[in-house]
DNA sequence: TCTGCCTGATTAATCGTTTAATCAGAAAAG
DNA sequence: CTTTTCTGATTAAACGATTAATCAGGCAGA
């Protein structure tokens, strides 16, 4: 029994060959001269003794390592599993590995973990920032999956147009007093959120906000938000801008004695993992992950790579990804914890109650697989 | 202005002083002979011109390129954003970086997935193996993150002992009928979870068994669990073994009118980031990642890294991390989800009635408008 | 037949670091 | 005064791939 072979390089295939190794090099690469049949030998015998390039010495050699980072705000953030997913899923499709780095929420952090994937040789990197930050222009390709309000290039889901999804949808219903649930004032995705549903709400319907933070700066971590007091005051929608919130307004009514969705609607936000399990399931928004990493990975290696362009321009945009902010639309997902308004309170009880009986038996039943971007009729 | 700068190799900090790379290599090392005051000067004009070792030529040099790969059965898995933190973090701690790889769920992609990771050069890697899978024996370290009944080298939560402490703690506040709530029989984790629930409840305790999985196959996903009428019928808690299945629990008792804890308990495990702000909090399980991950980098670091040992010894247990199984003991957190134990039963009591007579006044009030247990009219 | 072009391959330099081998000089030992 | 030892530094060879420059022929045109 032989030894356990290391893995062989080129100049064993080139050995086993009789040619040089830079002929191996051009004939697994395709790029100088070969004769075909050589090409196909090199192949074959590259094939036969297992071989796999050493990404390290090309990296060294041509100066790309062939490796994106990913810097996260926060890795407990529930929607980060979606994002790296996402990310990894794009930057594998193109041959890239992607090294992950956290922030842990803090800004000299960040920059550190900025610095060691530059370090590391990184070709470039995709940054979800932590709120209100903004990335420096450091010395390499950035993408910035953030919101397109932040100034600088980002690729972002179009929260505005999310929010006014599950705006108009809550509008339809016959919401007319309906409470915004947020977590943190300088959030960007959230103010962006939190204007699209107003925007798409509309005119006609009041609307307050209430900050989850601000509540618990008094009353604690986990505190209850009040939210009953809030329905039984007249609000018959809660709209948060994060389903994390949600389930937490919708788990805090329920255990109040509040039926969702026959006395008030619960919406949410990226329809996280839980939303389509919990009783009743989330009506939420969801971000187009796919599409946002394709478009920054897709940023991101058109720097890198830089195919036949003139050279003073593309060294001009070598560390900014693309001019443009792209913003992928949102897809509103309707399933059990919105329906028509109705009224807890006793005066204006008489308007929202036809509505409670005139919904026909199956509108749950219809609404709970199809993730329709269409409002629902009622 | 000048043009912007390279930055700085070892032969620019040797030429500046005068001296050889190799001198330089050894100054920063602090590994070969070079006079103090040397190295001194060496450290300082490394720092003022800037110099960033080139972590790649390093590899190459030393076959060791300070990356590991971390394999992951399915990114999005809620308990990902810790496992992914705590390895990152303990990682980052020791100079490395960390590779991730999605397995999405599948065999055939998980092995393709750690070939990609070996062909990265990875010094290491973490695999959290798919349920069910081995890690067969690479060429390359390996830690694996599961259970410790998987056979092989596995760091691990104790899980049988985080059943157990949930048991015994669901037994000391009078529950003598349990319903166990869990995925997928073929998990090792979950059937662990299990076997310590069982356990730790003891044996004059009555328990059943809910294979989510199973009645979804017929029902759909997201279908209803049926739990309401297995609090009917008797039972008085909901152990679950994960808190993703608690949620779908107690928001299902909720919704059918079941208060939690007064009437039931429900309880989870991982501690995932929305148990503590639901309503009731859950009382659940918390898995001590930070050592976990702290083990599994240890082991291999010892295994790359390795210091004055025998050579034939190190050899033999190059591609295993360690002969023995870490368990690292689970955490009881005790949230409101879980209390003393009630009855639904119409034979252990007058009725439903009673169980809801206790709860406060205000409670009741806030439910008038619905039947006390089953769906909602509409 | 000689020059020039094209093809298919080789040579050798290079990326930046590590490290074994070597070397010059000074101090210590004989 | 010579030999040995030790110190502090240098030289040069890797690591494995890429790539510009070069080279040996074959073939066509003049």
């Amino acid at each position: 029994m032989a030894v356990v072979r290391q893995s062989p390089n080129m100049s064993a295939i080139a050995a086993a060959l009789g040619v040089s190794a830079a002929t191996v090099s051009n004939a697994l690469s395709g790029k100088g001269r070969v004769s075909p049949e050589l090409a196909e030998k090199v192949r074959a015998t590259a094939a036969a003794l297992g071989y796999v390039p050493s990404l390290t010495a090309r990296a060294l050699r041509t100066g790309r390592s062939g490796v994106l980072g990913l810097v996260l705000p926060d890795i407990g953030n529930p929607l980060f599993p979606q994002i790296a997913q996402a990310i990894e899923n794009a930057a594998a499709a193109l041959g890239y590995g992607v090294l992950i780095a956290d922030s842990r929420g803090d800004i000299a952090t960040q920059t550190e973990a900025i610095n060691r994937l530059i370090e590391r040789g990184v070709d470039g990197m995709v940054v979800v920032p932590r709120r209100g930050t903004r990335i420096a222009d450091i010395g390499c390709p950035v993408a910035v999956i953030d919101t397109p309000s932040t100034p600088g290039n980002t690729v972002s889901a179009d929260h505005w147009q999310g929010g006014e999804a599950i705006g108009r949808h809550l509008a339809q219903l016959g919401h007319r007093r309906v409470l915004l649930v947020g977590n943190n004032k300088s959030s960007n995705v959230q103010s962006d959120r939190i204007g699209g549903l107003r925007a798409g709400l509309g005119l006609g319907v009041h609307c307050d906000t209430l900050w989850i933070e601000t509540i618990e700066d008094a009353g604690g971590p986990g505190c209850p938000l009040g939210l009953a007091d809030k329905a039984r005051s007249g609000f018959t929608a809660f709209a948060a801008v994060s389903d994390l919130s949600a389930l937490r307004a919708l788990t805090e009514l329920q255990r109040a004695g509040i039926g969702v969705p026959e006395m008030v609607s619960v919406t949410g936000f990226d329809d996280l993992i839980w939303s389509p399990v919990v009783t009743p399931a989330l009506t939420t928004v969801r971000m187009d992950l796919p599409t946002i990493a394709d478009l920054a990975i897709g940023a991101l290696i058109r720097v890198i790579e830089p195919e036949a362009e003139g050279e003073a321009a593309t060294a001009a945009a070598a560390t900014r990804v693309s001019c443009l902010t792209d913003r992928v639309p949102m897809q509103l997902v309707v399933r059990q914890s919105s329906g028509p308004a109705s009224s807890l309170l006793p005066d204006a009880a008489a308007g929202a109650e036809p509505a409670l009986l005139t919904l026909p038996k199956s509108w749950h039943a219809k609404n709970q697989t199809q993730p329709t971007a269409g409002e629902p009729k009622i």
